[in-house]
DNA sequence: TCGGTCCCTTGACCAAAATCAAGGCGGGCG
DNA sequence: CGCCCGCCTTGATTTTGGTCAAGGGACCGA
């Protein structure tokens, strides 16, 4: 069993499903290689495959016939896409290439729906990822209808140290600044000003080194315009002790879910 | 036979499935109506029922600590909401209340849970639904990102006229424009302002009344600086003839589908 | 009929982000 | 080594949309 079986196996996807399934699907499946800005599909080609990100970094994005393009997600390892189109009636609805050099493993969408019918696991388990990417959708619809860009860039920052523990801490950005820029919806240039904004909360920026004094203070600054429950909350880390809590604002936040709404 | 249930049989969603299943699935069923206002479930409540829309207008919204709300969708009749949070893992991920008075038809979701597992069709109509949902949320990002405040508008206008046919046409904005404002991501000062700037583009608005003079006018307009096909737009009218198309910008966009990506 | 409320519009002002432009830093390559 | 290119930052300016405030008009109930 090579070493990307291995990983593949580890994740949720795989990890709940019979063997009787999964190895046919891993049998039938393509590990394929992507330099850095290579295509690996574009917007409404006939969703013939599904995707699961072994490394690096893959981009969905939409683009406009005037050029302007909008990312919807940044993909790494563990992360799957393009499973919705394989059961829907059109292509994929967006493009997807890697942002940094990247290794995929792809599944024919016949094995898929072939093996959907037979199991109902699979079925369930594509459910499971669709309904996580619309939860995402959602969040990301309303931080960009409701947060300002620093606080994007403060929300994004702490999903990267979402693994981290202790009060603060650092790391490095994972990819191109104006790539992060992009996938929040604003320019380089706000994407910049934004993260020189965020020092007055404690966060300083070396290049691609990022660190952040105090968690707390970065959450208190973001989270309170955002909705998510630490449990959605990419950011979140409530299964950590004092003080390294992000997003979970039952603490921080005493109107939380405790939502008014006005009857009549 | 009532006829609400002669309508759901009609959807898309029922007529596609046997008896055996449908007619079962609309006896656990249970017909509800809300008066403006009310909330039909709270965000983080257990998902517990999948719901159908028969009349009126419902608001999926999120709302965050400090008091803002995102609108996530209009739905009316025919459209179904909380299908996905049935058979995912956590709560509703938003909440639902009657923009206007509203009727909505209610299923048990462990009786779709059920008959989904008996029955393949039952996930597939549901999955279908769910990747129209992402798609629609995809296309509301990109919205968001990437278009201004009254190229939105004229989108959403667009939208409203899509029954509509010949070259330009009028209609009664179904909902209030301050609810249209939040569905937009925007206020409803800004609304009204990106209204009256249509006017340029053969607009004209009295009251809740709007009359376009050309769609294609509309269309040029708004319609440059989305990605979506005339499949995927609502406001698309590709189906009908000379002058009538929404969005299909296959002949007024020469560079349509050829989707030019630098490589490397 | 008279208020009153709600929704919408308009104007003046302000804040945020995009745009335009210039320059710095670093890595790769000749 | 030195040059060039890509990425990032910074500054100046413009544009966009949000905020605050005032007023109009439709609808509703007393």
């Amino acid at each position: 069993m090579e070493k990307s079986e291995t990983f593949l196996r580890g994740l949720p996807f795989f990890s709940e499903l019979d063997d009787a399934v999964a190895t046919p699907m891993l049998k039938a499946g393509l590990e394929r290689s992507h330099a850095r800005g290579e295509n690996i599909f574009l917007q409404n080609d006939a969703a013939s495959r599904m995707f699961i990100v072994l490394s690096g970094w893959v981009k969905l994005f939409r683009q406009t016939p005037d050029g302007d393009e909008a990312v919807l997600a940044l993909l790494s390892a563990g992360d799957m896409f393009g499973e919705a189109a394989i059961f829907g009636a059109a292509g994929y609805p967006f493009s997807a290439t890697a942002a940094e050099d990247a290794k995929v493993f792809e599944i024919p969408g016949d094995t898929l729906r072939t093996l959907a019918k037979q199991n109902h696991d699979v079925m369930a388990r594509v459910m499971d990822s669709m309904s996580r990417e619309l939860r995402n959708l959602q969040m990301q619809n309303e931080h960009l209808a409701l947060m300002s860009a620093p606080q994007r860039v403060g929300c994004l920052l702490l999903q990267f140290s979402a693994g981290l523990t202790g009060a603060g801490g650092g790391f490095t950005l994972p990819y191109d600044k104006s790539l992060a820029a992009a996938r929040l919806g604003m320019k380089p240039e706000t994407f910049s000003r934004a993260l020189s904004q965020l020092k007055s909360v404690g966060v300083s920026v070396d290049g691609a080194d990022v660190k952040i004094a105090s968690f707390a203070n970065l959450v208190d600054y973001c989270c309170a315009h955002c909705s998510a429950l630490p449990g959605e909350c990419p950011g979140s880390r409530s299964e950590h002790g004092e003080g390294t809590k992000h997003c979970d604002r039952t603490a921080t936040c005493p109107g939380r879910r405790v939502i008014k709404i006005t009857e009549k």
